[in-house]
DNA sequence: CATTTAATGCAACATTGTTGCGTTTTGCAA
DNA sequence: TTGCAAAACGCAACAATGTTGCATTAAATG
Protein backbone atom coordinates (compact mmCIF):
# COMPACT_ATOMS: atom_id res chain seq x y z
CA UNK A 1 0.00 0.00 0.00
CA UNK A 2 1.20 3.47 -0.96
CA UNK A 3 2.28 5.80 1.81
CA UNK A 4 -0.12 9.10 1.94
CA UNK A 5 2.23 12.60 1.45
CA UNK A 6 1.02 15.77 2.69
CA UNK A 7 0.86 18.30 -0.46
CA UNK A 8 -0.66 21.51 -0.94
CA UNK A 9 -3.45 20.67 -3.04
CA UNK A 10 -4.46 18.08 -0.22
CA UNK A 11 -3.85 20.82 2.48
CA UNK A 12 -6.20 23.10 0.93
CA UNK A 13 -8.93 20.88 -0.27
CA UNK A 14 -9.01 20.17 3.32
CA UNK A 15 -8.87 23.24 5.12
CA UNK A 16 -11.91 23.74 2.76
CA UNK A 17 -13.88 21.26 3.94
CA UNK A 18 -12.70 21.93 7.63
CA UNK A 19 -13.81 25.53 7.97
CA UNK A 20 -17.14 25.01 6.20
CA UNK A 21 -20.33 24.55 8.28
CA UNK A 22 -21.54 22.37 5.81
CA UNK A 23 -20.70 19.57 2.77
CA UNK A 24 -19.29 20.71 0.11
CA UNK A 25 -19.39 19.16 -3.43
CA UNK A 26 -16.95 19.10 -5.90
CA UNK A 27 -17.30 21.96 -7.72
CA UNK A 28 -17.75 23.87 -4.44
CA UNK A 29 -14.35 22.97 -3.21
CA UNK A 30 -12.81 23.44 -6.25
CA UNK A 31 -14.02 27.05 -6.19
CA UNK A 32 -12.52 27.98 -2.74
CA UNK A 33 -9.32 26.18 -3.40
CA UNK A 34 -9.18 28.18 -6.94
CA UNK A 35 -5.81 28.52 -8.15
CA UNK A 36 -4.08 26.31 -5.49
CA UNK A 37 -4.47 23.41 -7.75
CA UNK A 38 -6.24 21.73 -10.60
CA UNK A 39 -10.14 20.37 -10.69
CA UNK A 40 -8.22 16.91 -11.22
CA UNK A 41 -6.39 17.36 -8.71
CA UNK A 42 -9.63 18.52 -6.63
CA UNK A 43 -11.07 14.71 -7.43
CA UNK A 44 -7.97 13.01 -6.95
CA UNK A 45 -7.51 14.56 -3.42
CA UNK A 46 -10.66 13.94 -2.84
CA UNK A 47 -10.89 10.37 -3.17
CA UNK A 48 -7.95 10.01 -1.03
CA UNK A 49 -8.84 12.03 1.71
CA UNK A 50 -11.81 9.28 1.71
CA UNK A 51 -9.42 6.50 1.71
CA UNK A 52 -7.98 7.77 4.69
CA UNK A 53 -10.96 8.63 6.47
CA UNK A 54 -10.18 12.32 6.87
CA UNK A 55 -13.87 13.31 5.38
CA UNK A 56 -16.71 12.06 4.51
CA UNK A 57 -18.36 11.22 0.87
CA UNK A 58 -22.19 12.22 1.18
CA UNK A 59 -24.78 11.02 -1.21
CA UNK A 60 -27.96 13.54 -1.07
CA UNK A 61 -31.71 12.55 -1.20
CA UNK A 62 -31.17 14.05 -5.08
CA UNK A 63 -28.08 11.74 -6.17
CA UNK A 64 -25.86 14.94 -5.52
CA UNK A 65 -22.52 14.46 -3.69
CA UNK A 66 -20.92 16.11 -0.95
CA UNK A 67 -18.08 15.69 1.07
CA UNK A 68 -17.43 16.88 4.78
CA UNK A 69 -15.62 16.19 8.13
CA UNK A 70 -18.47 15.12 10.90
CA UNK A 71 -18.95 17.29 13.49
CA UNK A 72 -20.19 14.68 15.63
CA UNK A 73 -17.34 12.25 15.71
CA UNK A 74 -13.73 12.96 15.68
CA UNK A 75 -11.17 12.31 12.47
CA UNK A 76 -9.32 9.66 14.45
CA UNK A 77 -12.12 6.87 14.56
CA UNK A 78 -12.37 4.96 10.62
CA UNK A 79 -15.26 5.15 8.99
CA UNK A 80 -15.93 2.23 7.50
CA UNK A 81 -19.52 1.43 6.54
CA UNK A 82 -20.16 5.11 8.06
CA UNK A 83 -23.42 5.47 5.74
CA UNK A 84 -25.68 7.60 8.10
CA UNK A 85 -26.09 10.98 8.55
CA UNK A 86 -28.39 13.61 9.70
CA UNK A 87 -28.29 16.45 7.23
CA UNK A 88 -29.88 20.08 8.21
CA UNK A 89 -32.09 21.75 5.70
CA UNK A 90 -31.46 24.91 8.22
CA UNK A 91 -27.50 25.59 8.94
CA UNK A 92 -26.82 22.78 6.16
CA UNK A 93 -23.89 21.13 9.14
CA UNK A 94 -23.76 17.32 8.22
CA UNK A 95 -23.73 15.29 11.06
CA UNK A 96 -23.12 11.27 11.75
CA UNK A 97 -25.88 9.08 13.10
CA UNK A 98 -24.39 5.83 15.08
CA UNK A 99 -25.91 3.02 13.82
CA UNK A 100 -27.85 2.23 17.07
CA UNK A 101 -30.19 5.12 16.16
CA UNK A 102 -31.81 3.28 13.19
CA UNK A 103 -33.54 0.32 13.76
CA UNK A 104 -34.61 -2.02 10.60
CA UNK A 105 -36.62 -4.65 11.35
CA UNK A 106 -36.64 -6.72 7.91
CA UNK A 107 -37.31 -10.45 8.33
CA UNK A 108 -34.57 -12.58 8.89
CA UNK A 109 -35.03 -14.02 5.19
CA UNK A 110 -33.67 -10.73 3.80
CA UNK A 111 -29.76 -10.23 4.44
CA UNK A 112 -28.59 -7.01 4.65
CA UNK A 113 -25.03 -5.87 3.45
CA UNK A 114 -24.99 -2.34 3.48
CA UNK A 115 -27.25 0.45 4.41
CA UNK A 116 -27.56 4.19 3.16
CA UNK A 117 -29.55 6.74 5.22
CA UNK A 118 -29.63 10.38 4.81
CA UNK A 119 -32.38 12.75 6.81
CA UNK A 120 -32.86 16.01 6.12
CA UNK A 121 -34.64 18.31 8.92
CA UNK A 122 -34.15 20.56 11.56
CA UNK A 123 -30.62 19.98 13.86
CA UNK A 124 -31.20 20.86 17.45
CA UNK A 125 -29.49 23.80 17.24
CA UNK A 126 -31.48 25.39 14.54
CA UNK A 127 -34.57 24.87 16.55
CA UNK A 128 -37.06 27.79 16.50
CA UNK A 129 -38.04 28.69 20.05
CA UNK B 1 -51.95 22.19 -14.60
CA UNK B 2 -51.08 20.54 -17.41
CA UNK B 3 -53.19 17.48 -19.09
CA UNK B 4 -50.80 14.42 -19.19
CA UNK B 5 -50.80 12.71 -22.90
CA UNK B 6 -49.75 9.21 -23.27
CA UNK B 7 -47.30 9.43 -26.01
CA UNK B 8 -45.08 6.80 -27.98
CA UNK B 9 -42.18 7.54 -26.20
CA UNK B 10 -44.03 7.59 -22.46
CA UNK B 11 -45.20 3.99 -23.74
CA UNK B 12 -41.71 2.78 -24.84
CA UNK B 13 -39.94 3.92 -21.69
CA UNK B 14 -42.80 2.40 -19.48
CA UNK B 15 -42.51 -0.55 -20.99
CA UNK B 16 -38.95 -0.85 -20.41
CA UNK B 17 -39.30 -0.25 -17.13
CA UNK B 18 -42.32 -2.19 -16.25
CA UNK B 19 -40.72 -5.37 -17.96
CA UNK B 20 -37.77 -5.23 -16.33
CA UNK B 21 -36.60 -7.02 -13.31
CA UNK B 22 -34.51 -4.38 -11.98
CA UNK B 23 -34.25 -0.53 -11.71
CA UNK B 24 -32.62 1.06 -15.22
CA UNK B 25 -30.52 4.11 -15.40
CA UNK B 26 -31.46 6.92 -18.33
CA UNK B 27 -28.58 5.48 -20.55
CA UNK B 28 -29.62 1.88 -19.87
CA UNK B 29 -33.80 2.91 -20.72
CA UNK B 30 -32.49 5.09 -23.85
CA UNK B 31 -30.69 1.95 -25.27
CA UNK B 32 -33.82 -0.36 -24.68
CA UNK B 33 -36.11 1.84 -26.30
CA UNK B 34 -33.54 2.92 -29.16
CA UNK B 35 -34.76 4.18 -32.10
CA UNK B 36 -38.63 5.13 -30.35
CA UNK B 37 -37.64 8.86 -29.19
CA UNK B 38 -35.09 11.51 -28.74
CA UNK B 39 -32.71 10.81 -26.34
CA UNK B 40 -33.42 14.08 -24.38
CA UNK B 41 -37.15 12.64 -24.84
CA UNK B 42 -36.32 9.75 -21.86
CA UNK B 43 -35.01 12.24 -19.67
CA UNK B 44 -38.64 14.23 -19.73
CA UNK B 45 -40.70 11.62 -19.83
CA UNK B 46 -38.84 10.10 -16.89
CA UNK B 47 -39.68 13.07 -15.31
CA UNK B 48 -42.91 13.25 -16.15
CA UNK B 49 -43.21 9.44 -15.18
CA UNK B 50 -42.13 10.13 -11.73
CA UNK B 51 -44.18 13.34 -11.06
CA UNK B 52 -46.91 11.06 -12.05
CA UNK B 53 -46.18 8.52 -9.73
CA UNK B 54 -45.73 6.25 -12.31
CA UNK B 55 -42.07 4.80 -11.43
CA UNK B 56 -39.69 5.39 -8.85
CA UNK B 57 -36.29 7.63 -9.03
CA UNK B 58 -34.29 5.82 -6.55
CA UNK B 59 -30.61 7.13 -5.91
CA UNK B 60 -27.99 4.42 -5.51
CA UNK B 61 -26.17 4.21 -2.61
CA UNK B 62 -23.43 5.47 -4.90
CA UNK B 63 -25.28 8.66 -6.27
CA UNK B 64 -26.30 6.98 -9.45
CA UNK B 65 -30.03 7.08 -10.42
CA UNK B 66 -32.21 4.41 -11.34
CA UNK B 67 -35.94 4.20 -12.92
CA UNK B 68 -38.06 1.01 -11.56
CA UNK B 69 -41.78 0.24 -10.69
CA UNK B 70 -41.77 -0.88 -7.37
CA UNK B 71 -42.29 -5.08 -7.21
CA UNK B 72 -44.18 -5.01 -3.75
CA UNK B 73 -46.77 -2.24 -4.03
CA UNK B 74 -49.64 -1.47 -6.94
CA UNK B 75 -49.28 1.66 -8.95
CA UNK B 76 -52.38 3.25 -7.91
CA UNK B 77 -50.87 4.60 -4.45
CA UNK B 78 -49.24 7.53 -4.18
CA UNK B 79 -44.94 7.33 -3.56
CA UNK B 80 -45.25 10.97 -2.11
CA UNK B 81 -42.10 10.73 0.16
CA UNK B 82 -41.41 6.95 -0.43
CA UNK B 83 -38.04 6.96 -0.18
CA UNK B 84 -37.73 3.33 1.52
CA UNK B 85 -35.72 0.54 -0.49
CA UNK B 86 -34.73 -2.49 -0.86
CA UNK B 87 -31.82 -3.32 -3.77
CA UNK B 88 -30.92 -6.67 -4.41
CA UNK B 89 -27.10 -7.29 -5.24
CA UNK B 90 -28.02 -10.73 -6.87
CA UNK B 91 -31.48 -10.28 -8.68
CA UNK B 92 -31.35 -6.10 -8.99
CA UNK B 93 -34.83 -6.42 -8.20
CA UNK B 94 -35.58 -3.01 -5.93
CA UNK B 95 -38.36 -3.34 -3.27
CA UNK B 96 -40.07 -0.84 -2.03
CA UNK B 97 -40.34 -0.84 2.50
CA UNK B 98 -42.91 -0.06 4.73
CA UNK B 99 -42.11 3.06 6.90
CA UNK B 100 -43.16 0.31 9.76
CA UNK B 101 -39.72 -1.41 8.80
CA UNK B 102 -37.65 1.25 9.78
CA UNK B 103 -37.16 2.88 13.32
CA UNK B 104 -35.32 6.32 13.77
CA UNK B 105 -34.79 6.83 17.73
CA UNK B 106 -33.73 10.62 17.23
CA UNK B 107 -33.70 12.89 20.07
CA UNK B 108 -37.37 14.98 19.84
CA UNK B 109 -34.70 18.40 19.12
CA UNK B 110 -34.34 16.79 15.77
CA UNK B 111 -36.71 17.56 13.43
CA UNK B 112 -37.20 14.79 10.62
CA UNK B 113 -38.19 16.68 6.90
CA UNK B 114 -37.28 13.89 4.67
CA UNK B 115 -35.95 10.18 5.19
CA UNK B 116 -34.28 8.60 2.59
CA UNK B 117 -33.29 4.75 2.92
CA UNK B 118 -31.38 2.29 0.25
CA UNK B 119 -30.67 -0.84 1.97
CA UNK B 120 -28.66 -3.52 -0.38
CA UNK B 121 -28.24 -6.80 0.07
CA UNK B 122 -29.97 -10.79 -0.97
CA UNK B 123 -33.98 -10.60 -0.94
CA UNK B 124 -35.58 -13.96 0.28
CA UNK B 125 -35.52 -15.32 -3.12
CA UNK B 126 -32.47 -15.01 -4.46
CA UNK B 127 -30.69 -16.89 -0.74
CA UNK B 128 -28.78 -19.38 -1.05
CA UNK B 129 -30.37 -22.57 0.33
C1' DC C 1 -61.72 17.40 -38.34
C1' DA C 2 -60.04 21.76 -36.53
C1' DT C 3 -57.93 23.65 -32.55
C1' DT C 4 -55.02 23.83 -28.63
C1' DT C 5 -50.97 22.87 -26.44
C1' DA C 6 -48.40 18.93 -24.66
C1' DA C 7 -44.69 16.61 -26.33
C1' DT C 8 -40.95 15.86 -29.60
C1' DG C 9 -36.49 16.31 -32.25
C1' DC C 10 -32.47 18.53 -32.99
C1' DA C 11 -28.65 21.21 -32.04
C1' DA C 12 -25.94 23.28 -28.98
C1' DC C 13 -24.31 23.78 -24.51
C1' DA C 14 -23.19 22.85 -19.42
C1' DT C 15 -21.69 20.05 -15.80
C1' DT C 16 -19.37 16.37 -13.76
C1' DG C 17 -16.15 12.91 -13.77
C1' DT C 18 -12.13 10.06 -16.09
C1' DT C 19 -7.64 8.79 -18.37
C1' DG C 20 -2.92 9.08 -20.08
C1' DC C 21 1.37 10.91 -19.78
C1' DG C 22 5.24 13.73 -19.02
C1' DT C 23 6.81 16.65 -15.08
C1' DT C 24 7.14 18.08 -10.34
C1' DT C 25 7.43 17.40 -5.49
C1' DT C 26 7.48 14.84 -1.25
C1' DG C 27 9.38 11.85 2.19
C1' DC C 28 13.09 9.09 3.25
C1' DA C 29 17.55 7.63 3.74
C1' DA C 30 22.30 7.50 2.35
C1' DT D 1 22.20 17.88 2.40
C1' DT D 2 21.61 15.67 -1.38
C1' DG D 3 19.98 11.88 -4.27
C1' DC D 4 16.31 8.77 -5.24
C1' DA D 5 11.79 6.33 -5.86
C1' DA D 6 7.27 6.98 -6.40
C1' DA D 7 3.38 9.74 -4.98
C1' DA D 8 1.16 13.53 -6.65
C1' DC D 9 0.53 17.04 -10.03
C1' DG D 10 -0.86 19.74 -14.40
C1' DC D 11 -2.52 19.62 -18.76
C1' DA D 12 -5.03 18.07 -22.51
C1' DA D 13 -8.28 15.31 -24.27
C1' DC D 14 -12.12 12.58 -23.70
C1' DA D 15 -16.55 10.52 -21.82
C1' DA D 16 -20.80 10.47 -19.61
C1' DT D 17 -24.76 12.73 -18.04
C1' DG D 18 -27.98 16.25 -17.88
C1' DT D 19 -30.10 20.94 -19.69
C1' DT D 20 -32.11 24.62 -22.74
C1' DG D 21 -34.26 26.95 -26.72
C1' DC D 22 -36.98 26.72 -30.46
C1' DA D 23 -39.33 25.24 -34.46
C1' DT D 24 -42.22 21.19 -35.55
C1' DT D 25 -45.29 17.29 -34.60
C1' DA D 26 -49.00 14.94 -32.73
C1' DA D 27 -52.28 13.83 -28.88
C1' DA D 28 -56.81 14.79 -26.83
C1' DT D 29 -61.09 17.36 -26.90
C1' DG D 30 -65.24 19.41 -28.56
Amino acid sequence: MSIPRNTKAKQAVLHEIASSDFALSQPEIFERVKGACDRVTVYRVLERLVMENKIHKIVNVDGTINYARCTSCDESHTHTHDHLHFSCVSCKKIECLAEQIVHVNLPGSYQIKELFLTISGICPSCQPV
